[in-house]
DNA sequence: GAGATAATGTCTACGGTGTAGAAATTGTCA
DNA sequence: TGACAATTTCTACACCGTAGACATTATCTC
């Protein structure tokens, strides 16, 4: 009697293995993700996939690598402010297609080609910026730290508008101890992402640009 | 015979409890923290922490938030653009402190006390600063998100001054494709965290300086 | 062809996890 | 004293990642 899957070689595609996982991570969130899962969805055994990438967290890393492939390359546009605002925005529109996934560009960052063309971009922005060379690089680094940032806390909820609850906690609090929080209060219910996104990069940008002519 | 640990009341105190767990899963990380590991740890059945904290999840948020506790909460000096340095500093220093933790803040964010002590520090300085009303508070709000992005960073890594394999990496990269990378390799090497946070908050808050006088 | 070798896939088993539910102990208050 | 609620523990369950042994298949060598 046969078992229920033969040994050997099933031609298994380990790019279609990477697909399955991707599609399952990004649909159960990270927490939700298991080996076992994935395996008993695709039907292979969950060792499988072990064997072909090494470890869970070789999958996650690869993941997290996959799903900056799906990122559309930023083109160069001849302006510097310009492409830092692809950039930012490229990383942002990641972050809303795959929200459960976007904090794995922290834990594994800058390890692929993926993640070179992407600094690549920001970094000639900055040689192009005209900003000192002794604080361009770490410069052009705090921007994918303030882009991540602002992704992840938007994934994380941070940047919603304020519901009814959190309307209720906020001004339950004391006037006086919390008057600019209070005050608040009407923008945070209409807080718009895109708008605050667009400030945020602008403010940070024009502010590298004071720096240049110092 | 008596059982190794009587049951009823042992007077355990839940802010000690909380205290120990903080301190296990700073040192060890919240992958090497386990509800069973703190338990055999304090001597108490793995249970029992549950139930003073409902579950896992419930002990991370308390755990988020002890570790907000811990800050030094910076007092107003009557400047808007010092204060945001400082509470911006105060993350960071969070986050070296408690490097292993401070991603949580991230998932359990705005939820305590002390959360709306620090914001509201950060909104009196954006209403101090004469912004528009109507981007003030997301600004406020994407002054954090920038904040808490700059210190993660750092704590996952990337802020960190170049390792012989990663500059090995970037040399391998191709000339002419990855020019503004590969004419950044020195400066990576000798990266200052430190001043790379000065310079980059100071861009961003002269760049809502800017936004004032629009 | 035959046989060796490497790659691929599966199975079993081990030690770990969070936590529901029942049971035991203790303090408190009528 | 007895009722009641709070606290602590025990047991058990379903799940997890993965080491190690094993079976199967493809490929290469002669």
């Amino acid at each position: 009697m046969a078992t229920a899957h033969p040994r050997g070689r099933r031609g298994l595609n380990r790019d279609e293995l990477l697909e399955a996982a991707f599609d399952l991570a990004s649909k159960e969130g990270e927490a939700g993700f298991s080996v076992r899962k994935l395996g008993a969805r695709i039907g292979v055994d969950p060792m499988t996939i072990l064997h072909h990438f090494g470890s869970k967290d070789g999958l996650m890393r690869e993941i997290a690598d996959y799903s900056l492939r799906t990122m559309v390359q930023p083109e160069a546009s001849g302006d510097w402010k310009t492409d830092l605002q692809r950039v930012a925005q490229a990383f942002r529109d990641l972050a809303h297609r795959h929200p459960r996934l976007f904090h794995l560009q922290f834990r594994y960052h800058a390890t692929g080609p993926r993640d070179h063309a992407l600094s690549e971009v920001v970094y000639r922005a900055m040689r192009a910026s005209g900003l000192p060379g002794a604080s361009a690089a770490g410069l052009g680094l705090a921007f994918f730290a303030f882009v991540l940032g602002f992704a992840l806390s938007e994934t994380e909820g941070l940047l919603q508008p304020l519901n009814a609850a959190e309307q209720a906690e906020l001004q339950a609090l004391d006037e006086t101890e919390f008057s600019a929080t209070k005050a608040f209060i009407p923008q945070f219910k209409t807080l718009n992402a895109d708008a605050t996104f667009a400030a945020a990069i602008d403010a940070f940008i024009s502010g590298l640009e004071l720096q240049t002519s110092v």
